[in-house]
DNA sequence: CGCTGTTCTGTAACTTGATCACATAACAGT
DNA sequence: ACTGTTATGTGATCAAGTTACAGAACAGCG
């Protein structure tokens, strides 16, 4: 590792400052960026512990019958505890990984990895705290998956992604059924249904003219 | 704590053996047995961590029109990621809890489960694994939910709870479904159904003759 | 420009699962 | 035996997932 990607490390992950210049020097610790559009198997081993520094990574489930659902995303600064697991508990990591856009990603060897958390207590916290978050995420997936109607959940991802200025969004019925867990048929009628009832404008690849109070009303 | 209770948590978490007398004569830190069907609610802070020495609890979360999931328990020897989160980031814990057997159960006040982890190895890697079991049983039961039919979650529950030798359950449909987050009526319906094909017998609050090769067959 | 392959959307028919509204049935205690 | 409680069975109806297409919108190219 170079001085000049430790800076950037440090930078991207405050709770790594406290590390040491003999630590970083250790073998195995890289920064790699990866492509867009790659993906890690399910089942597949891992040696390191990924760390993103920037970038999008998604973690999801397949169905056999070709069915998504996405668990969870990673965004700058932030672990992935699926991955993370694979190393301290030594099983494959039960979950496929897709690189969003390219992504640069600090490796960290799973020996080194066990060392850091004993030896340096923001990383240790910091490494718990992306644990206990994705508990929550997940928790709450499930909560909203079998609690929630599609109509809800389809409200509350528009209203997550858009704002008061920019009332529309760019997504494919098909993107949207992976995010939800569902089918893109459900979605697509789910979607039509709404237009009708004025609460959005259709067109190919875009949803426009967002009603958010109104979204925001069912959603309550 | 006296010597005799350290004694029995060493033998329920050969984790905290390296634990030494000073550690374990802090305040707070105690052996409490839960009675059976305590409750504790969404949204409670808690203000120590649970170890679980010995019995069972419930994670599961509720919706507004009764119906519950339950995410997963814990048993002996275990710990609730969940429950420690909220210590660890500061953040009320999502989900409900129910103490289905007299549980007793190990309490460390949130300091001094913070300074644990940064001195004993043992125990790190311990409440880590723990953090790692949980995130994969989310996952797989994220997977179960959307792709499986209920047919073939009823098939795996029974096999799960069931062995070659005794191939008779005894619950009530209501407490099935809450296992598997749907509806009493979707569960009697299904039962039913798997009775008139021969798969199982029913009694009232009893599942016997179960055909578990058949089962097995069905599940692949 | 028009042609062609690809991606995206719309829809009908059908199956499965969830919800609502009851009717029985089995048991526990007096 | 009577009564309240808990457990099960079932029909009707609605929401969601599946199957099976048709057609629209776009991208690239001769």
């Amino acid at each position: 590792m170079q001085t000049e990607q430790i800076k950037d490390a440090i930078t991207c992950f405050p709770c790594l400052a406290e590390i040491t210049e003999e630590d970083w020097k250790e073998n195995g610790i890289s920064v790699v960026t990866l492509p867009a559009n790659h993906i890690i198997h399910e089942g597949e081993f891992l040696e390191s512990a990924a760390l993103i520094m920037h970038g999008t990574v998604r973690m999801y489930k397949l169905g056999e019958n070709g069915r998504e659902v996405t668990l969870y995303r990673i965004h700058d600064g932030g672990c992935c505890p699926l991955m993370a697991s694979s190393i301290l508990g030594e099983t494959a990591y039960e979950a496929n990984v897709c690189i969003e856009k390219p992504t640069k990603v600090l490796f960290v060897p799973a020996r080194i990895f066990q060392r850091w958390m004993g030896t340096y207590m923001s990383f240790r916290q910091f490494i718990f705290k992306s644990f206990a978050e994705r508990l929550i995420i997940m928790s709450n997936l499930i909560d909203n998956m079998v609690f929630k109607s599609i109509r809800i959940r389809i409200c509350e991802y528009l209203l997550e992604r858009t704002t008061e200025g920019d009332n529309s969004l760019t997504i494919t019925h098909d993107h949207l059924a992976i995010e939800l867990g569902t089918a893109r048929e459900v979605i697509s009628r789910t979607l039509k249904a709404m237009e009708k009832e004025g609460l959005i404008h259709l067109s190919r690849g875009q949803i426009t003219n967002i009603q958010r109070e109104q979204l925001l009303e069912l959603v309550e």
